[in-house]
Formats: C-alpha cells, structure tokens, sequence
RNA sequence: GUCCCUAUCGUCUAGCCUGGCCCAGGACACCGCCCUUUCACGGCGGCGACGGGGGUUCGAAUCCCCCUGGGGACGCCA
C-alpha cells in the first residue's frame, strides 16, 4: 500500500457521462498501479439538483466499467455539519466575513464590469463592515493578501501561474447556510487524506482558490492533475448533440465495457504506438507522463472498431451470455433454438456491437423465415426447384453434420447439378437465412442442424416464384 | 472583454524535455488490390500533418519570441 490516494468526485445531476468516466478510470489506474487508494466521493451539495438516481447511474456505470473503489462512497450532504463548523472556524479567525449583498446586486455589478471590459469579480462591498444587519447573508472567504500570486506545478500542464488579483472574495457559504463546491472540495480531500487530485481541465481556474483555502485551513496541499476536456467533432465540448454521452448507452448500444475504457484511455494518453490494452495491460503501463495537455476530439468510429475487436477476440462464452438480453429485447426465446455458443463463434468477426450481433442472429431463432424481398426474387426462383430437390436429397444423406461431413455432402451436389459452389450456396443462404449476407454456408448449416436446414429448405421451395 | 490552458495527417497520437537517425511513424476513417460461397475478417498498398511569421543554430517538428486558431474559467453549479 502506498501513499497515493486519489479520489474521483463526481456530482449526481445526471448519468456519468464520457468525460467523467475517463477522469474516474485515471484515477482508477493510478491507485491500482501504485496499489494506493481510490477514493469515491459524490458531491450533492447542490441539494436542488442531486438525485438519487443519479447517484445510482453513476454507481452503475463504474461498475460497467471496472473501476472499483476502495473507500466510499462518501456523501458530502451527510457532512454539512463539518462544514459549517469549518466556515466559523474561517470566520473566526478572520479570514471569512459575512455578505449581504444580493444577488441581483451582484449580477448588476458583474454586467456593468463585463460591458467595461473589467474582470467581474467581486468588489468586495462588504469585505470590511462590522455591522451584522438583520439580513440573508453568505459568506464569503477574503482573499489572502500575503502574496500576489499562487502557483501549483501541475503533474500533467506543469508550472501554473495565477495573479491574486484575477481572484476575487468567494463565497463558501450560500444563504440557506449550505457550503458551497469550492469549500467543500478543499475540506474533503484534506479530511480524506487525497494527495493526488486528478479531475478535468475546467478546474484548473479553481485551483488556485482552493489552494489559499487549504492553506487558511492549515492544511496541507495535494498535488494536481488536470487532465484535458473531451471535444465533439466540432471542437465544441462534447454534449447531446454530439451523440450519446452516457457511458451506459453505450451498453445499451451493444458495446463492451472493455472497449469503452480501452478508447477512453487512449483520448489523450498514449503508449508509443500501442492501440489495444487489457486494464490489467493499463494498470501497468499508464502514466500521468503521457497524458496529452490539449483537449481531444471524440471520435465514435474509433471507439467502434475498438469494440469490433474485443468482440472478434473476445470469450464466446461470456458473449453468448451478454447477447441474450440484446435478443430478448427483439422478442427472441432464447431457448427456442441453437446453443448460443456456437452461434456467437459464426457472427464475432461480423458484428461490430451486441445489437448488431443480436440483428444477425436472429435468423438462427426464427421459427418463419422472412425472406428479404430483393434476395427472394433473385435467388428464390421456380428455376432453382431441381436445386433445392438435390439439396433436400443430399442433406437427408449426409450423416456427418459438420463442415468436413458437409463438404463431402456438397461435392455430390456439385456435381449432380453441374453447379459451382457460390450458384449453390446462395440461393440456400437466402432459404436458410432470409437474406444474402450470413456466416459462413457450412457453419450456418452445422449449427442449424439437419432438422431445421430440411424443414427451411422444405419451406422456401413451396415460396418458389 | 479578462485570465488560464493548448497547437503534428479529417480524428486519436509517436517524435519535442536530451536539436541532425523525420522529405515525420502508428491507429481509426477513406480509397485501391488480394483472399473469398455471401457479408465480414484478414493481408498488401495508397491518400493524408509539423497553423503563420520572426529569431537561435552548420542544422529545428524539436529551443526562444510574436501572431493566429482552438478549448476552459470568470455562478449563492460542480
């Protein structure tokens, strides 16, 4: 065990989306790589806005994913009480102070600073009053006039200067009393011991507030890790518009978990020209070193052919087990046709997702055939009638089911009809299959098994036209 | 507007710190060929980038400066 103790913080307003999963899943890696500890902590003191169905999707998205923490989760809304212990301490001390500002005062203020080209920060009107009106207030924490600038050495931008007076007086506590992020953050990871904060690019501006804020605390400062936002195509941050963003519809959409933390890992970090990596392969070869510092685009194609893989290479067994529900989802009995196994070993090079997988084996349970209209009148023809005779004929025969046994099968066919394979092997596709596009002939045959091939042979010839 | 970050193929990136091995490598996508009973898989090949301008240097994708582009922040959200 070492020191290391990373936290992932994510605030339940909604799924975990793309961007959260990659800064949960580096933070993942570290702990596990430096067998530190990984911290999950849900931020919910925006009580308006927290769910507890969001806190569940998110739950439910890491565990899709893998990423296991070992304390946690830890709800910052069952610790208001430190908090508002932790702000009259600031109070106390001087370092904080009421303010009885509005808030349309304050956005009145902010404008007016916003058309004068002025940064809008606060003023700090009430920074030094001593009355105690009979009013709302929030408080706000003073910034420390000790130094003019903060700087903090950022494990993946390095050295980041800020000026203190870019900061202004913020405000910790709101008027119903309840902490605000800022505080909150600062007050959590020095309680939970994080030494290492790894979180997304957008927090970069905050960093030097929550420095001066542990510092005021007495405690001491973590390191920092920023790693960089997620773009869509357009370069614009990544949101609905740009897809899917939840991690869990991509689940829903048929792709693999380990797909999905194979593309997100290789956003922004890279390992020479490595593409493919186990978590077991990250977990050892990751590094803050070779995270990326600009911002990357999604691309979903990536991600796609990332999935192709992991099904192509992937466990039938465990496949077969995942595909059903992708089945079931399309009204199919499962248990109304072929074993699943081997059904999956004929489609993990041709399915790109589960519910590609599920559409093409779907002709495998069907108890009726439906035939794809262009493919039936080309291949379903009256003139094939002597074909599918001779089919029905040799199939009957053929004792070995099995692609040795079938080719033996196929051979006499061959030649009693003088045909060559593909004239063959089309026109039985479609009958077996309803289309033109399936497995392998003699794989599709073996796992359909000579009853179900005889009775779907039977049945095409009857539709001949 | 102000501040912060950032900049290699369309996209993800290697290379940059420790200049020459880079007329820049890999992957996705795209195109072509091959394999082939269909669809795929696979194999081979192609297209395709150091944002611009100044320096420093015998030599710069690599170091420095400026410009430009992109992103982020500027909430009683997190």
């Amino acid at each position: 065990m070492s020191d290391l103790r990373v936290r992932f913080a994510p605030s339940p307003t909604g799924y975990l989306h793309i961007g959260g999963a990659r800064t949960a899943l580096f933070n993942y890696l570290l702990s596990r790589q430096q067998q530190g500890t990984f911290v999950l902590r849900i931020e919910d003191t925006d009580v308006e806005r927290s769910t507890q169905e969001s806190v569940d999707a998110i739950l439910q998205a890491m565990d899709w994913l893998g990423l296991a923490c070992d304390e946690g989760p830890f709800y910052q809304s069952d610790r208001f009480d430190l908090y508002r212990q932790k702000v009259q301490q600031l109070v106390d001390e001087g370092k904080a102070y009421r303010c009885y500002c509005t808030p349309e005062e304050l956005d009145a203020k902010r404008e007016a600073a916003m058309q004068e080209g002025r940064k809008p920060k606060y003023d700090g009107t009430c920074r030094h009053r001593t009355d105690q009106p009979d009013a709302p207030y929030v408080v706000r924490f003073k910034l420390p006039t000790d130094r003019d600038e903060t700087t903090f050495n950022d494990r993946i931008k390095g050295p980041i200067t800020f000026r203190h007076d870019e900061l202004d007086d913020l405000i910790i506590q709101r008027t119903d009393g309840t902490p605000t992020y800022n505080l909150v953050v600062v007050i959590d990871d020095a309680e939970m011991g994080i030494t290492l904060v790894i979180r997304g690019d957008d927090h970069v501006n905050n960093t030097p507030r929550q420095i001066l804020l542990y510092e005021a605390l007495g405690c001491s400062v973590p390191e920092f890790a920023h790693v960089p936002m997620i773009l869509g195509a357009d370069k614009k941050r990544l949101s609905k518009r740009h897809g899917a963003t939840s991690v869990m519809a991509y689940q829903e959409m048929g792709y693999l978990p380990e797909a999905m933390v194979n593309y997100l890992v290789r956003l922004g970090w890279s390992c020479g020209d490595e593409e493919i990596f186990s978590m077991d392969d990250l977990i050892e070869k990751f590094s803050l070193e070779n995270v990326g510092r600009a911002a990357g685009v999604f691309n979903p194609e990536k991600l796609l052919w990332l999935n192709s893989h992991y099904i192509k290479t992937g466990d039938a067994e465990r496949l077969a087990r995942l595909l059903v529900p992708f089945l079931e989802a399309k009204g199919i009995n499962v248990n109304n046709g072929p074993d699943m196994v081997p059904v999956v070993k004929t489609l993990q090079e041709r399915a790109a997702t589960m519910v590609e997988m599920a559409d093409s084996a779907a002709f495998y349970f069907a108890d009726t055939i439906d035939y794809e209209e262009k493919a039936k009148a080309k291949f379903l023809t009256v003139d094939q009638k002597d074909l599918f005779t001779i089919l029905i004929d040799e199939l009957q025969k053929c004792e070995r089911f099995d692609e040795a046994g079938l080719e033996v099968a196929f051979a006499t066919i061959m030649e009693k009809t003088e045909l060559k394979f593909g004239k063959i092997a089309q026109p039985l596709r479609v009958a077996l299959t309803g289309g033109t596009a399936s497995p392998s002939i003699y794989h599709v045959l073996e796992v359909l098994g000579k009853d179900v091939v005889l009775q779907r042979i039977e049945r095409a010839v009857t539709a001949l036209a």
